[in-house]
RNA sequence: GGCCCGUUGGUCAAGCGGUUAAGACAUCGCCCUUUCACGGCGGAGACAUGGGUUCGAUUCCCGUACGGGUCACCA
C-alpha cells in the first residue's frame, strides 16, 4: 500500500484537483484590484467586529475596482443557527454593504466562483485532501478524543509543547497497510496535515496592518478533515481563498497566530498565499479593564443593538471608519457632503492594538449626522424606527404628519442646526411637550428657576396672556413684547442692564421668558421658544397659559 | 505556562531621532446681548517602567511590568 493507494481507498470517487484548477479561471481584473471577502459562520447575528471587518473589506475592494464577496463558513453543524444567512445579508445591507458575489439573500448566491457556502463544497475539499494524501502531505489519524487527552496530559507533565506533532503524532508513523486495514474495518478517523515545519526556524510574515511579524514555523499536524467529512477552518480557508482568487484576507487578529500554518498549507499545494491583514479587536471597558466585546455579555456587540437604539447605520459606519482610519474624521469635516465612498481608506493606517468602543463618541457622530437630515427625512426615519420599536409614537406622528414635521423642523436647516437628537429613541422624550396628552399627563413637579414664587408667576403669565401675547407677531416683535412685559413688572429689559446693576432688579428678561418657557413646556431646556410657540399654535398656548391664570 | 502582538491625556488617536508632543470625543471656564443645544475662544490633562545606543530619545535596542491574542475533530 502506498500514498496513492490510501488516497484512493479513502476517496474513491473524487475528482483530481486539476479539474477545479481548470474550472475556476483567474479573475480578469485590472492591476491592483483587490479581491476580499467577509466569511462569517452562520451562528447568529452579525457581531460589531464582523461589521467592522466587512466595512473594511468592502471598502478596499471597492476602491481598487476589485470584488468583495460573502462566503458562509458553515462547517460546524453544531453551532449553526436557523436563518442566520438571511440575517447576515440583511444586516450588511442595512449598512450598504452589498457583496459583489456570494449570498445576496438567505438562499440565493451569485458569482462564478461558488458555491459560496462551505457545506456545499464537500467534494472540492475532498479532492484537495486526496491530493495531499497522494503526495504524502496528509495522513489518516485514528486517535480518539481520549487518546488526545492522554497525550496532552503527558505533555503537560513533561512540560512539552502541547499538540499533535513529531514523536507524539503516533498515527503519522502508522504503516499504510495498518491504516488501510483500520479504514476497511470502518474505524473512525480524521485526516491530518503532515507538517514539515521546524519550530526552531522562524518564518517572517509581512502583515498589511501589523507590519513585520516573526513566528516559529508550525509543526502541528492539524486536522484538515473532520470525522464528519467536513474540513476545518484552516483547510477550508486555503482551498476556498485559493479557488475564489482572494488576493487579500482581511480578518480579525485572533487569526494572526495561525498565519504560519496557513502559509505552510498554501506551500504544501504550491499555491501562492494571499496577502494578510489582521484587524485589532474592538474592546470595551469593564471595571477599569479592557476586554473584547463579547456577544454573550454585551448588548452592544450585536449589530441589531444599534438598530434598536435607533442609531442611524450611517453613524455606526462612520464611527467605525474613524476607528479604522483616524484621518477619516478630518476628511469628513473638510468634506461634509461627500459620500463615504470617496474617502480613501488605507490598511496601513489602521491601529495595531485594539480600540475601546466609545459609545459616547459614536453618539456624537450620530448627532452630527442627524443634524444634517431634513425634517422630512427625520420623520421618515423615526416612522421606520418606531414601527418596529415604538408603535404608539408611530401612530402619534402619523396622526398629524404635518404637525410632526413642523416640530422636527424647529431650528433645523440652518447653518448651525440644532443637535439634540443622537438616536431615534431620543425623539419621543424630546418632543413630548409638543403634544397635549403628554403635556397634561406629565409631572406637575417642575421647577421654575429664578422666579419661582407662585403668585409672581401667575402675575407674569396673566399679564402676558392678556396684554402681550399675539400669535401673529414676528420674532422680533414677540421678543420686544416680552421685554415690555418685563419692564412693566419691574424686571430688567436687557440682561446687560441687569448685570450692570444687579441690585436694581430682582430678575431680567431672560428670567421672565424662562417663566413662559417652563409654563408652556414644563422644562428649561428647549429649542427656541418663539418657534415652539409658532408650532404649538394659539389654542394650545392659551390653554396652557390658562392653567396659571386661575 | 509556551509563542505572538501591543502600551502617547479619561477615550480614539497624529507624530517615529532634535516638535511649544497635533486633532476629535468627554470635562471645565468665558462669549454668543432669553434657557438649552449649536458655534466661537480658552483651561486642565499624555509619551508604562528600568537600562543601553546617540551630541540628543516619545521615536532605535534589551529587560521589567501591565494589557490583549493564540495554543480544539469552533470558527
Amino acid at each position: 500500500m502506498d500514498n496513492e493507494g490510501i488516497a484512493n481507498l479513502i476517496f474513491p470517487d473524487v475528482k483530481d484537483i486539476s479539474y477545479y484548477e481548470e474550472l475556476y479561471k483567474d479573475r480578469n481584473l485590472k492591476e491592483g484590484a483587490v479581491v476580499s471577502r467577509f466569511a462569517p459562520s452562520p451562528t447568529g447575528f452579525v457581531h460589531i467586529g464582523g461589521l467592522f471587518s466587512s466595512i473594511i473589506n468592502k471598502k478596499i475592494a471597492e476602491q481598487t475596482g476589485g470584488i468583495f464577496y460573502l462566503r458562509i463558513e458553515d462547517t460546524d453543524k453544531k453551532r449553526e443557527v436557523e436563518n442566520a444567512v438571511e440575517g447576515i445579508v440583511n444586516s450588511l445591507k442595512d449598512f450598504d454593504i452589498i457583496p459583489d458575489e456570494g449570498f445576496i439573500d438567505g438562499e440565493t448566491e451569485k458569482g462564478d466562483y461558488g458555491p459560496y457556502m462551505q457545506s456545499k463544497r464537500g467534494d472540492i475539499y475532498k479532492a484537495y485532501v486526496k491530493h495531499l494524501l497522494k503526495i504524502g502531505s496528509a495522513y489518516p489519524c485514528f486517535c480518539s478524543t481520549e487518546d488526545l487527552d492522554d497525550i496532552r496530559k503527558k505533555q503537560e507533565l513533561s512540560k512539552n509543547m502541547p499538540g499533535y506533532y513529531g514523536e507524539w503524532a503516533k498515527c503519522r508513523r502508522m504503516p499504510l497497510d495498518m491504516a488501510a486495514e483500520k479504514i476497511k474495518n470502518g474505524e473512525k478517523f480524521v485526516i491530518r496535515f503532515k507538517s514539515m515545519g521546524n519550530p526552531d526556524r522562524k518564518i517572517k510574515h509581512h502583515d498589511l496592518i501589523k507590519g513585520k511579524v516573526e513566528f516559529p514555523e508550525n509543526n502541528q499536524d492539524i486536522v484538515i478533515l473532520k470525522s464528519d467529512g467536513l474540513p476545518t477552518y484552516h483547510f477550508a480557508h486555503i482551498v476556498d481563498d485559493h479557488l475564489m482568487k482572494t488576493t487579500h484576507v482581511i480578518r480579525g487578529d485572533e487569526w494572526l497566530s495561525s498565519v504560519p500554518l496557513h502559509i505552510q498549507l498554501f506551500q504544501a499545494f504550491g499555491f501562492r498565499p494571499p496577502k494578510y491583514a489582521h484587524i485589532a479587536t474592538l474592546l470595551k471597558e469593564e471595571n477599569g479593564k479592557k476586554r473584547k466585546i463579547s456577544k454573550r455579555k454585551d448588548p452592544e456587540a450585536k449589530v441589531s443593538y444599534y438598530h434598536e437604539q435607533g442609531i442611524p447605520c450611517q453613524a455606526v459606519k462612520e464611527y467605525l471608519l474613524n476607528i479604522a482610519n483616524s484621518n477619516f474624521e478630518g476628511w469628513r469635516r473638510a468634506n461634509p457632503d461627500k459620500k463615504i465612498e470617496e474617502f480613501k481608506f488605507e490598511l496601513n493606517k489602521m491601529g495595531v492594538s485594539g480600540a475601546l468602543f466609545d459609545i459616547v463618541k459614536l453618539l456624537d457622530v450620530s448627532k452630527n449626522i442627524i443634524s444634517k437630515y431634513s425634517a422630512e427625512e427625520i420623520y421618515n426615519y423615526v416612522i421606520e424606527w418606531s414601527s418596529k420599536y415604538n408603535l404608539p409614537l408611530k401612530e402619534r406622528l402619523e396622526n398629524d404628519k404635518e404637525y410632526a414635521i413642523k416640530i422636527f423642523n424647529i431650528e433645523r436647516g440652518l447653518k448651525k442646526p440644532r443637535k439634540d437628537i443622537a438616536k431615534w429613541s431620543d425623539v419621543e422624550e424630546n418632543i413630548s411637550y409638543m403634544y397635549d396628552d403628554y403635556f397634561y399627563n406629565g409631572k406637575d413637579e417642575y421647577e421654575f428657576q429664578k422666579i419661582n414664587d407662585k403668585e409672581t408667576i401667575r402675575k407674569i403669565i396673566k399679564l402676558y396672556k392678556e396684554k402681550y401675547f399675539d400669535i401673529n407677531d414676528d420674532k422680533q416683535m414677540w421678543f420686544d413684547r416680552i421685554k415690555d412685559l418685563s419692564e412693566e413688572l419691574g424686571y430688567a429689559r436687557e440682561v446687560k442692564e441687569y448685570k450692570k446693576e444687579p441690585d436694581k432688579y430682582f430678575a431680567h428678561v431672560g428670567d421672565v421668558s424662562t417663566v413662559l418657557r417652563v409654563a408652556l413646556t414644563k422644562r428649561h431646556n428647549t429649542p427656541d421658544l418663539y418657534e415652539i410657540m409658532q408650532v404649538l399654535g394659539e389654542d394650545r398656548i392659551i390653554k396652557r397659559l390658562d392653567l396659571f391664570c386661575k
